[in-house]
DNA sequence: TCCCTTCCTGTCCATATGGACAGGAAGGGT
DNA sequence: ACCCTTCCTGTCCATATGGACAGGAAGGGA
């Protein structure tokens, strides 16, 4: 559909009611699940128990629909940690980092998933969140690692990344984790195991024996 | 197309020519630019500079072709990190691991790409990759962490993933992180950097100082 | 009662897409 | 000259998909 034509204007209205919220709440399942595009329309108004007609209505098209799931998952995801980073009140330690990813990516698995398309896609939206990310991971380097010393300003502008990307590797790579764990690599022990080994790579590395 | 119908058999021609490798290459490219599902065998036959058509001649259907690439590309990893292996004639230093990133990761864009895209899909193709590299590392972690003190039993386990997480991370962010580090992730001054800084991360961790 | 807004459905439409198929060109063997 | 195999193209087809649109039900205000 590349040239004008006259349509029926329908711009997304604001106030969604129950059928709204249902499709909201069927998409981020089904995005989630298959990836925006490998999720038909039909799909997610058959899930949501609507005509698939009413997607149009309520958010003018199917990535309307997306706008609002992105929405409600990035904005959950933002007040998640915040709640985490308020949490850890005794900043200074890297317990804080793990309860707040089990807080984060613990909760809803759909939001979990979703969050990964999101950063797999390969767009816009993915840099913004991944720009998000480096900067609240950089945040926690400069409060934690105070010592001048002990990382050359090189390395200290990689630790930012490292430490997400211990986080990041199991979000990205859930579907295919499960496979070789053979179980939920988000079940909380699994979760709390990985943390622990995560926060004594961070202080004492692989080789420094104990 | 769920239903049995009379078609005419088209067996995978096993000796392509000049076309079949243009298709090839094509498809491995865009595979790794816009990922499967939203590549057109239109476009994979444009780009190869043939008819549509001749696809289905050399390789069945579309899912043909992509087992055809996946040949191509894992065929060509799995030879890489043997060579990679192979040079560390010396082991025992991560030095090696570094070398062997650049030498797996760097050579060619397409089939990097491609590779995250294989990682990133969740199909069986998906955790059988991830499963050969887990058994990589964890072959690497017990020829180069030596001293059985230095790890538990839980996180010599996880450091496989540790080691995998902080290499893959890069891989499959690329296009994020190419727009929030404003430069290709994978250009070798920072390909090695990062290595390095991942270095002295597994070798005394974050606090140390030097 | 009449109208207006809001919410929703059935149905039609244009397009994109993977695949099916008939046939043609080229080259080699007999 | 004739045929057979291989490689390739033009073209048709069924289906899936996002979207467009007309109209209907419900409820509330005048």
């Amino acid at each position: 559909m590349s040239y004008a034509r006259a349509v029926t204007a329908t711009r997304p209205r604001p106030n969604r009611g129950e059928a709204g919220a249902a499709l909201v709440v069927a998409a981020r399942r089904l995005f989630a699940e298959q990836g925006y595009r490998a999720t038909t329309t039909r799909q997610i108004a058959a899930e949501a128990g609507v005509s698939h007609a009413l997607l149009r209505y309520h958010f003018s098209s199917k990535e309307g629909l997306r706008d609002a799931v992105d929405e409600d998952v990035l904005g959950s995801f933002g007040q998640a940690v915040g709640t985490a980073v308020e949490e850890g009140v005794a900043p200074g330690t890297l317990a804080e980092a793990g309860r707040a990813t089990a807080l984060v990516f613990g909760a809803d698995p759909d939001r979990r998933r979703y969050l990964r398309r999101v950063l797999v896609d390969g767009d816009d939206r993915s840099s913004a969140l991944l720009g998000r990310l480096v900067t609240g991971a950089e945040n926690e380097i400069d409060r934690l690692v105070t010592d001048p010393d002990s990382l050359s300003a090189e390395d200290r502008r990689w630790a930012a990344y490292q430490v997400l990307f211990l986080i990041l590797g199991p979000l990205l790579l859930e579907p295919s984790l499960e496979v070789v764990l053979g179980g939920d690599p988000f079940e909380p022990s699994v979760l709390a195991a990985r943390s622990a080994a995560n926060q004594r790579l961070l202080q004492r590395g692989l080789f420094d024996p104990r």
